[in-house]
DNA sequence: CTGCTTGAGCGTTCTTTGAGGGAT
DNA sequence: GATCCCTCTTTGAACGCTCAAGCA
């Protein structure tokens, strides 16, 4: 009875009246219920509901195979038990939904759920709706609502599905996004990327305020001055300013006061505590202020280039952040519940050479010396200092820091968030992997290790209890995971200028708020731990920026993919970069020190900057050209710098077969410059290539298309079926500049077709000219001149391809002859056209005259009432005439309703008015009333009624 | 957990050179 | 009878890219 189509209508139509009465167990479905030809929609869901009870009951245990075998009834009931848990399913959203209203109704006040999640939720629900089939609807086991057991009905009423997750994994319908879909993420990726960037730069400007930076100035302690004079600047240098700012400066969470950046850093300037970007800002400023070249670096996290990833970290992730661009770490409100876990973990076991660590026993006398610090963290709350005191000791590297007892002081303090361990499982994760091993010294036994493994796996043990313990309690289909991505991730820092490093100078990665230096190795492990995509790391300066993605990214193949089109990024890119290395390059301090360091005073501040700036490019270049072999065979698919043999498309070869780089599960790597693409001679030929003399085709591919029916017939006949069959491709190696015979005697070379193939200029046979006009062909003919019809592609038409035609291809010598000729030719077809247009023009006005005169007449004769209407109209085709010829700027209803006439008199208006409103008024011309434009040929004539005709006379 | 293989879905690219019937 | 002009059935198959599932 019901159909799919039913189901739509009443998701789209009355989905808030299904929740309504779902909950509230009110009659709000009645007017759904009356559209249906039997039955409510609530008696159809019970209904439904029951057998999917009683099917549950009877058939649990053969869930994927219900639908084939479906113990009830016919596919016909089949869909209609399916439509109702469709049905059901949005009743038990909307009860989420309302339950944010009426927490009562629900009765659980615990639940935590995004309203503007859920909605989405629904939305690609309704969506997905439309698209599934019926083996996509699903099952799910049905406990009775408890919230509402007080409501006798309700007990069916207020249903909850749970879903089970195992089994909707398991059949999610495949659901590529489409062409229009991509192109809206595309869309909100270059916004979002744009939105990101001005806000960057503004914090960039922020950082150049000369009362931020005096007052930063002032709080600087003497013994950290020093670095502003020292020559050669190097990164070990900056460490006393790092360390000092990292005492005195402290990520806190940020609460979202909607203050503008400037007054926000100012805040936290005062406050010595504010965002992760604020922080990163202030010590950007304090660089800049000590006349340091510094930028501001930013991971630009922007939402995906692709539709479907942000929709499935949504459906996984984190819950805040899942709002897609708006859910951002760089939002322009600062999100809450920002925990300042750092990256200290990191770099207190980083035992790189140029890494230079801030001592823990600095810091932690630091912490026991200067209360000061303390004080300013009095107003803080519980749980950032927590979590302070936790990253200061897990920098210090003592054994008691590791994550397993910050697990255990937070168990005492209660459960902790999902999200928290899950970040910390990563940020372990990351730890392992970048710096494993580095911590033995300080640790200084295996027994350590072993603790430390085993704190590895404690939290995340943890972890999933909790899960399990939450989805036991299955109060919400929805991820808890919320907070747990991208909390005290690594998305802004600073570069400073260091003259000293590197004999040419160096960018160094100064993250000042995690007390890191030259750490830029160790962004893109930290990046990816809080899943971050380093997609875009940009630097600021004097309001400019530059994409320095490159430096912090070790492995480009995995993010060229996901970043915008390099073509469209550059654009937005070219006039920031100017500004720029224009602001990094023009400061007194780096004039004197590259004086010093290149020790050759010819050098000016422009040659210098432009110097560094190519140095820097250079640096980046290198690092492109440099990445390290890809260990899975995959990632040379579409490597920009490799590839290997597997992975070539069937007009792709490697040529010539070396060098080999390296080996990738045993096919060798050759470098990306090696792959050729291999055309057929016709190809080539388009390109007015054309193979040489004995050379045999590269690669012979088979011919996959189907020969039409001749064709296969002629191939049968002559036994050419393997010749036919394959495709002869040549590389590009194999060929040389197309040599056509030359035009002779007068006489165009060409094809077997009589044709010649305009693919382009350079397929032109010597001797020859294109002539590209229409009907130029004529002129030709006329003058019996040789000529061939210029062939310039292809276009399907009417289902098949059909050759375009632009003008003819005749000898050199006659093209001025043919010129003349067809301009003689146009100007003789213009005149016979214009000819022809006026004597179509006479033809037209005879019979519209012809007409209007037999009308009349037939009128005068035999005119009533019946005529009116046809008197009218001509009537009204009068008026207009007339309107239009006086010009009058009227709307036309207004000239069809007022008609205006030459003369002005008012009278005469208010009497054509009357006349024609009843149509009773006969115009009469007079001759004495008409006059005659000899120039014109037009004679107007008047009726006394003051309506006026004009009459073209020939 | 990661990487590889395989298969499927979707979008893009390539293909490619009339015939028949009515009017003039 | 020759020639011109208009309309008809407005492709569809192969390939490449991407993703997900399954497996090791």
């Amino acid at each position: 009875m019901r159909t799919r189509h039913n189901s739509k209508t009443q998701n789209a139509s009355s989905g808030n009246e299904n929740a309504m009465r779902a909950v509230t167990g009110s009659e709000g479905g009645s007017r759904v219920g009356s559209r249906k030809e039997s039955g409510t929609l609530a008696e159809t869901s019970r209904e439904a509901v029951g057998k999917l009870l009683r099917r549950r009951a009877n058939a649990r245990g053969s869930k994927g195979s219900e639908k084939k075998d479906n113990p009830v009834g016919t596919a016909k009931s089949g869909t209609k038990v399916h439509e109702n848990q469709v049905l059901d399913k949005r009743v038990t959203w909307n009860d989420v939904d309302a339950g944010a209203c009426s927490k009562d109704a629900i009765g659980n006040s615990s639940m935590e759920v995004d309203e503007e999640r859920i909605e989405r939720l629904q939305d690609n629900f309704l969506d997905k709706s439309e698209e599934m089939d019926d083996s996509d609807w699903e099952d799910g086991s049905i406990p009775v609502n408890h919230s509402t057991e007080n409501d006798p009905e309700s007990h069916i009423k207020g249903v909850t599905i749970e879903f089970d997750a195992e089994d909707s994994a398991r059949r999610k319908p495949v659901r590529r996004a489409t062409a229009e879909e991509k192109e809206l993420a595309e869309l909100v990726h270059k916004v979002h990327l744009l939105c990101v960037l001005a806000r960057s730069r503004i914090i960039d400007g922020a950082c150049d305020d000369p009362l931020i930076q005096a007052s930063l100035l002032s709080l600087l302690p003497a013994y950290v001055f020093k670095v502003s004079e020292v020559s050669k600047l190097t990164a070990r240098a900056l460490s006393p300013i790092v360390s000092w700012f990292h005492d005195n400066f402290h990520v806190r969470n940020s609460d979202s006061t909607g203050r503008s950046f400037p007054s926000a850093l100012a805040y936290a300037l005062e406050n010595r505590e504010g965002t992760a970007e604020e922080i990163a800002a202030l010590s950007v400023a304090l660089f800049r202020a000590l006349k340091l070249t510094t930028r501001f670096v930013s991971i630009l996290d922007v939402s995906s280039l692709k539709p479907e990833a942000d929709k499935n970290e949504s459906s996984s992730l984190d819950g805040g952040r899942s709002g897609g661009i708006f859910g951002s770490p760089t939002l322009m409100v600062t999100r809450p519940k920002e925990v300042a876990l750092s990256l200290d973990k990191l770099i207190s076991c980083d035992k790189k050479e140029n890494v230079c660590e801030i001592s823990s026993r600095g810091l932690s006398k630091c912490k026991n010396s200067s209360p000061t610090s303390y004080n300013t963290q009095s107003k803080k709350s519980a749980i950032p200092d927590e979590l302070n005191d936790r990253a200061s000791d897990s920098l210090s590297c003592d054994a008691h820091c590791d994550t397993s007892e910050a697990c255990h002081s937070k168990e005492s303090q209660g459960l902790k968030r999902k999200g928290d361990l899950e970040f910390e499982t990563q940020l372990q994760m990351a730890l392992s992997a970048t710096a494993a091993g580095n911590c033995k010294s300080n640790l200084g036994s295996d027994e350590k290790n072993l603790n430390s493994d085993e704190n590895v796996s404690s939290p995340f043990k943890r972890m999933k209890k909790i899960e399990n313990i939450e989805s036991s309690t299955s109060h919400e289909g929805i991820s808890t995971a919320v907070g747990s991505r991208k909390v005290g991730s690594p998305l802004y820092w600073a570069e400073v200028y260091c003259s000293g490093e590197n004999f040419t100078g160096k960018w160094v990665h100064v993250d000042a708020a995690n007390a890191i230096i030259d750490g830029e190795q160790k962004v893109e492990a930290a990046a990816s731990a809080c899943k971050i995509a380093l997609r875009y790391v940009v630097a600021f300066a004097g309001h400019g920026a530059k994409d320095v993605t490159r430096r912090y990214c070790m492995k480009w193949h995995k993010i060229a993919s996901k970043r915008v089109n390099p073509a469209w990024w550059d654009a937005v890119l070219a006039p920031l970069r100017g500004l720029e290395s224009g602001a990094t390059g023009g400061t007194m301090h780096m004039e004197k020190n590259h004086g010093n360091s290149a020790g050759n005073s010819g050098h000016n501040v422009e040659s210098s900057v432009a110097a560094r700036s190519s140095l820097e490019d250079m640096e980046m270049e290198t690092r492109a050209l440099t990445e390290p072999l890809p260990t899975n065979q995959q990632a040379y698919r579409n490597h920009q710098l490799y590839a290997i043999e597997r992975w070539l498309n069937k007009y792709q070869i490697i040529h010539p077969k070396g060098p080999v780089l390296g080996f990738c599960s045993g096919h060798p790597v050759y470098p990306r410059t090696c792959v050729q693409t291999l055309k057929t001679k016709e190809r080539w030929l388009r390109e007015a290539l054309q193979v040489k003399v004995n050379e045999l085709p590269v690669k012979v591919i088979k011919n996959s298309t189907k020969l039409k029916k001749g064709q296969v017939y002629e191939a049968e006949d002559h036994d050419e079926v393997d010749s036919k069959g394959n495709i002869e491709l040549y590389g590009k190696w194999q060929l040389e500049p197309l040599c056509l015979p030359h035009a002779v005697n007068g006489i165009v070379p060409k094809n077997e077709r009589g044709q010649v193939d305009m693919w382009s200029e350079k397929c032109l046979p010597p001797g020859t000219v294109h002539l590209g006009l229409p009907r130029i062909f004529s002129v030709a003919k006329r003058l019996e001149i040789d000529y061939a019809p210029a062939m310039v592609g292809f276009e399907f038409r009417n289902g098949r391809s059909t050759p375009v035609f632009d003008g003819i291809v005749v000898c050199s010598e006659f093209k001025d002859i043919i010129l003349e000729g067809y301009a003689e030719e146009e100007e003789k077809r213009v005149a016979a056209e214009k000819k022809r247009k006026e004597a179509q023009a006479i033809s037209r006005w005879f019979q519209l005259l012809s007409s209007i005169v037999t009308r009349q007449r037939l009128n005068n004769c035999y005119g009533d009432g019946s005529s009116s209407q046809t008197s009218r109209a001509i009537q009204n085709i009068k008026n207009n005439e007339s309107n239009l010829r006086v010009g009058d700027s009227q709307d036309d209803k207004q000239s069809q309703e007022c008609p205006k006439v030459d003369t002005r008199d008012a009278k005469l208006d208010a009497a054509l008015v009357a006349a024609t409103a009843e149509h009773e008024h006969e115009h009469v011309y007079l001759i004495e009333d008409q006059s005659f434009d000899e120039e014109n040929s037009v004679r107007t004539k008047r009726c006394h009624c003051g309506f006026t005709i004009q009459v073209e006379e020939f």
